[in-house]
DNA sequence: GCTAGAAGGACCC
DNA sequence: AACCAGGGTCCTTCTAGC
């Protein structure tokens, strides 16, 4: 085989997986990746930035070679020795996992985008952007569809479609709906925080209020004034009912569906409810969770995404899944965790980005069940810290408790 | 050699 | 026509002073 161009074929595989489209966000699947890529590469070439990239992918590159040749000096008696101790650690974190929290990881749907949209009705069916010709900070899920996301420079973007709209950043407008977003979640959770980028993490006591505080009455129309919980809203109509997905079923999370057991999954479809004019929720997780998500949208009209799951580090994998406009739950047994856990790319957590990436693939691993079965070798090649954190992340443990204090408000 | 602090990198939104 | 963020945390590596 000729050696020379299959070296430049990776390389360029390299520089494709460093600045070709990151694809890995919600509304992203499915694209004609090598079409946006020729066009992102083709705007991108030559600039100082393509020369920086250039730069830092050969110091990746070179990374990667010592850590194998590292590798390669490590005998299989170091191995055995490494697994020996790798897994007396992990069974002490295993005597460890506190099942007992349930976090809670709320995010708002493409929150910049739909503000705007919100305020700004004639958006609404076409692909929007937010930021500046050189920098977007989001996109909609129009403008995913052709392969515009964050972080983008809207000129590339503006290549991918012509007639994408970009709006400028109004952070001022974000930080009032995101203080909105904070007064929901207060009273259902004991802390939480909220970012100006509409993020947040709770942590749940259990809910067990009196039926009368959990009912709310529909409200209609754009003032989002009355979200007080047993208060009367009126002019309820069908169209308003279908705008906004009704949460009614109360399935606590131990009525599992069948084929499913260990996990509840729901995606709500914006289905037209039989007209009533309040809603009670149930005293599940779940439910909670569908409540929170209920008053952020009666409050704001804006949809959020959440994941529940019994850490922080699931919470949000999980808050992910089911984008936009959905919910996740991993439940709280262990079961359900390496369940969930075995085919993830390790991408997906929080932590790993593409360097990390890259330098595991070059081990072999792409899964976090791939992780764990190379957490002897991982213990030899990385610091202390980073193989306890690929260990902790294998086994779907994380942390299961927030700072303490009550809302935050970041902005 | 050791350590504290600075600098730099990875990662996040 | 040209244009590729900025602010934060955490970790690793470097370096100066002992």
């Amino acid at each position: 085989m000729d050696s020379t161009k299959e070296t430049s074929n990776t390389y360029k595989e390299d520089l494709l997986l460093r600045m070709g489209l990151n694809d890995n966000k919600a509304g992203m699947e499915g694209l004609d990746k090598e079409k946006i890529n020729k066009i992102i590469m083709g705007a991108t070439k030559g600039s100082r930035f393509y020369g920086n990239e250039l730069k830092k992918e050969k110091q990746v590159n070179q990374r990667i070679e010592n850590m194998m040749q590292q590798k390669a000096r490590i005998t299989s008696q170091q191995l055995r020795e490494a697994q020996l101790q790798v897994d007396r650690f992990a069974m002490e974190l295993e005597h460890c996992r506190d099942l007992s929290n349930t976090i809670v990881h709320v995010d708002m749907d493409a929150f910049y985008a739909a503000v705007e949209m919100r305020d700004n009705p004639e958006l609404k069916d076409k692909p929007i952007a937010v930021g500046s010709m050189s920098m977007l900070s989001t996109s909609n899920y129009h403008a995913r569809r052709f392969g515009v996301r964050a972080a983008m420079p809207g000129f590339i973007a503006k290549r991918l479609c012509p007639h994408l709209i970009i709006v400028p950043l109004n952070f001022d407008k974000y930080r009032v709906v995101s203080k909105q977003v904070g007064i929901c979640l207060a009273p259902t959770s004991i802390c939480s925080w909220v970012s100006c980028r509409i993020r947040s993490q709770l942590q749940m006591p259990r809910h067990n209020w009196p039926e009368e505080r959990r009912r709310y009455f529909i409200k209609t129309g754009n003032s989002a004034e009355n979200d007080e919980p047993g208060k009367e809203v009126n002019n309820l109509s069908e169209y308003e009912l279908s705008a906004s997905p009704l949460l009614f079923e109360d399935s606590p999370p131990d009525l599992q569906p069948p084929g499913n057991p260990s996990q509840v999954n729901c995606k709500e479809q914006n289905k037209l409810q039989i007209p009533q004019k309040s809603v009670v929720f149930g005293t599940s997780a779940e439910e909670v969770v569908k409540e929170i998500r209920f008053r952020i949208e009666q409050k704001t009209t804006l949809t959020a995404s959440a994941g529940i799951a019994p850490n922080t580090m699931l919470a949000k994998v999980c808050s992910d899944k089911n984008k936009p406009n959905g919910q996740y739950q991993i439940l709280p047994s262990r079961q359900a965790v390496m369940e969930f856990i075995k085919d993830l790319p390790i991408r997906k957590i929080s932590g790993i980005g593409k360097v990390t990436e890259k330098m595991l693939k070059a081990l072999g691993i792409i899964t976090c069940a791939e992780l764990y079965q190379q957490r002897a070798l991982l213990s030899l090649l990385f610091s202390e810290t980073s193989w306890h954190y690929f260990l902790h992340i294998s086994l779907g443990l994380g942390s299961t408790h927030l700072a303490r204090g009550n809302l935050q408000v970041e902005g």
